[in-house]
DNA sequence: AGCATTTACCTTGAACAACGAGGTATTAGC
DNA sequence: GCTAATACCTCGTTGTTCAAGGTAAATGCT
């Protein structure tokens, strides 16, 4: 059980999840290897949060789910719906709210 | 239960408390008041957040102890040690780690 | 003198989210 | 034919945040 991530990850799987399907519709498999990538390999998410993650999503109707046949083998792709979206908006705001309250935290006590 | 800080909170307690004590030592009230001042209200910590914090943090080593009377009343002033000056550097690392993912992840996701 | 508010400590219980570790089946490469 | 990669999924643990409580002393108001 040796932790890959560092704290402050509270939210940050959803956020990048809704990201990147407000942009194209993506698999989970496929997310999972993006959110590496997105980040320069500084956030790794398994697919034992990427899973649970999006179900929850498309439970509270944030995302819409489309099955595809890939010859036998078959994706699930996910995309944002209107409430995803709002979702979406809200996130970022919380984001940056906490990103620069900390930050100013820092300085503030880095000077006085 | 109406939530009053947004997501994204998981280990800013941590970094708070130990930024601001690695300045001054503090007592616990006096934390929870400074922590809302120093993030321009944006980040509100109660009591019940605070209290089990300096535990912990005191239990791990990185913070020590002092409780001084002032009048009949008694206050807890906590500091850092040398290990909890280790673990604010290592966490600070954690949070422009994240930090910077998460906003790289965001341009990258803007442009593309 | 009486009363409310603020100061200052503390605990408990619930909720939730992130995560590692596992498990199955299909496809591709060698 | 075998190994690795693809692609799905679930479970149980762990840790953390948080609201809501509760006590007692000091201060301010009237």
């Amino acid at each position: 059980m040796t932790r890959t991530n560092p704290p402050f990850m509270t939210g940050v799987p959803e956020l990048l999840l809704l990201r990147l399907l407000s942009q194209e519709e993506m698999y989970g498999y496929e997310l999972v290897r993006k959110i590496q990538l997105v980040t320069g390999e500084a956030i790794k998410l398994g697919e034992g949060v990427i899973y649970p993650s999006l179900y929850a999503l498309e439970k509270a109707g944030a995302l819409k789910a489309k099955r595809k046949k890939v010859g036998a083998r078959e994706r699930v792709y996910y995309s944002l719906t209107r409430k995803g979206r709002t979702r979406l908006q809200k996130l970022e705001a919380d984001w940056v709210r906490i990103r620069d309250a900390v930050n100013l935290a820092g300085e503030v006590n880095a000077v006085s």
